[in-house]
DNA sequence: TTTGTTTTGGGACGATCGTTCAGGTAGTTT
DNA sequence: AAACTACCTGAACGATCGTCCCAAAACAAA
């Protein structure tokens, strides 16, 4: 016999775990990972203090989820990215300039955050498969026939995008779309 | 009359930032800047804790400080790579590849410690000059005759550095040789 | 030696930190 | 209804934090 109906009380605790990772990514976003705490994440979940030590058993771990979560998400963006482009039957070089460009102007915050999960993860090996999950993906969806320039690639696109990061102003797409190009011709 | 003999007290207190910011730097190649506390940095370096805030105006003031010794040594590492490369005649890939490995293997908390200058810069523009130095001085150094290449070579270096830093283990400069070659051979 | 400047270092203050605990509430099962 | 489980939360503890204060020491200039 399968439970059909889940525990209301499971599903409350879900989901304010949920709200909870949602909160500290917001502040990871604001003001980096120095700025995480039990308090400050609790207030901008608009939650008591000691609600955030009950769902996750430390500090350590409420981080370590939020990061993994916002791998997860990383993820599934690349993963559609490749499919708006498959789909429109182009070779990707404009998309992956238009990502680039919004992940360095408008989602500035969220893509710190996730050089912050980067580093995070050199430093702790369990954080590091979450870490590479969207250069898996990329692997996987995409047909390599050169290995080497595929992993150039992978490289570029994070230089590019480390580097935008210590910008005095966001490159356009239209800046990047130059360098991105050169990065797929294929020779 | 320009006086040749320094202030003794001036050279004590000018060694002793030194020594702090040294030890401000050992800390954050093992614990990342999280470690960095006054108490922390006092006790690697062997000094009273107040020592820290007297050299140092604040706690940013030393990370700062710390972070832009950081990168100046990056910059002149670079500077030499460059000059042995010419000085034996070769393109570099051979020496690219090298410093990579060793900065990934028995570097590995030194490049760590850079790459949080790079996030820490994201926030704070007064470190970004810092952080682009040997952007700067390997631009300045190597004619680029093809402007987009030099900058897929930049953001190349970048990505293969930071994502190393989350493989299980460190890349050997032979599995970096060919992807290095990639990014230097003209087309 | 006297006076002034710079560095040194012990002690302490208030703030904030992570975490614990015990009592209370809501939901499920019997 | 009673027993049980899971979630919630206010209060508080000890530890650690950044920083300030002030007297002593080291050194330079007079």
């Amino acid at each position: 016999m399968v439970k059909l109906q889940v525990d209301g009380r499971k599903a409350r605790g879900e989901k304010r775990r949920t709200e909870l990772i949602e909160a500290t990514l917001r502040i990871i976003e604001r003001d980096g990972v120095a700025g995480v705490t039990h308090r400050t994440v609790a207030a901008e979940a608009g939650v008591p203090t000691t609600s955030t030590t009950y769902h996750f058993s430390s500090l350590d771990d409420l981080l370590v989820a939020t990061l993994i979560s916002c791998a997860r998400d990383m993820a599934t963006e690349v993963y559609w990215m490749i499919d708006r482009a498959r789909s429109r039957g182009s070779r990707g070089a404009e998309e992956v300039a238009a990502l680039l460009a919004e992940a360095l102007g408008p989602r500035r915050g969220r893509t710190m955050a996730e050089y912050e999960l980067y580093l995070l993860a050199a430093r702790k090996p369990e954080l590091r498969p979450a870490a590479r999950r969207w250069l898996d993906v990329l692997t996987s969806m995409v047909r390599h026939d050169d290995e080497v320039a595929f992993r150039v690639f992978l490289a570029g696109i994070d230089g590019l995008l480390i580097q935008g990061l210590i910008d005095d102003e966001p490159p356009s797409a239209e800046e990047l779309r130059p360098v991105v190009d050169y990065l797929l011709k294929p020779r």
